[in-house]
DNA sequence: AAGCGGTGCAACCGCTTCTAT
DNA sequence: CATAGAAGCGGTTGCACCGCT
């Protein structure tokens, strides 16, 4: 039995985002498992690659989702399922665990509640809420966003620095 | 001011998928 | 083709924070 080395968990300090950071920046991703010992981190690789996919990559817009961001949620979810990878794919700048605790902390009971309010509303009601969000509407919706061009790193000029090691 | 409950988010866990050999 | 290791993914948990009483 080789004695697994003492791993931290738990929250993330300054320092420990510093120090991930500047590894990252000279010498790129090559494999989480083994980076976080060269980088003076004692977390695991998966640890590492979560605070970086989720908080310290570049391009990552925090906080406040734009109404139109959630509109696109809501119908991604609607087609696609709880797939929050591909719908993080269609949503510049968000990460797929942002998108998720979005959903599962928001969104998730507005549509609950929406559901609820619809199933008691009258029918006029009901046909004028389907034509504002009718099956056509929706593919249509969604062939746009399938459509959509993800930015690359040559769209952010001023991070240049990191696209050696993007993705 | 203190206690309490609700909320949101960061991070972990376990499983699946991908890739290299 | 089989296998092992790495990477990715989604569900879930734990805790800090905030507002209310």
């Amino acid at each position: 039995m080789v004695r697994q080395p003492y791993l931290k968990k738990g929250t993330w300090s300054h320092d420990e985002d510093q120090k991930l950071i500047a590894y990252i920046r000279k010498y790129g991703i090559w494999n989480w498992n083994e980076m976080p010992k060269f980088a003076g981190l004692q977390r695991s690789g998966k640890s590492c690659r979560l605070r970086w996919m989720n908080y310290l990559r570049p391009n990552i817009r925090r906080g406040n989702f734009s109404r139109e961001e959630e509109e696109t949620i809501i119908h991604l979810q609607k087609t696609l399922g709880n797939r929050w990878s591909a719908i993080a794919a269609r949503l510049p700048q968000r990460t797929d665990n942002d998108i998720k605790n979005y959903w599962n902390t928001r969104l998730k009971k507005r549509i609950m509640g929406e559901k609820k309010n619809s199933s008691s509303a009258t029918t006029e009601t009901k046909s004028s809420m389907e034509e504002n969000s009718s099956d056509a509407d929706s593919s249509m919706m969604v062939d746009i966003l399938l459509d959509y061009q993800i930015p690359t790193m040559d769209d952010f000029p001023e991070l240049a620095v990191y696209a050696t090691f993007s993705t």
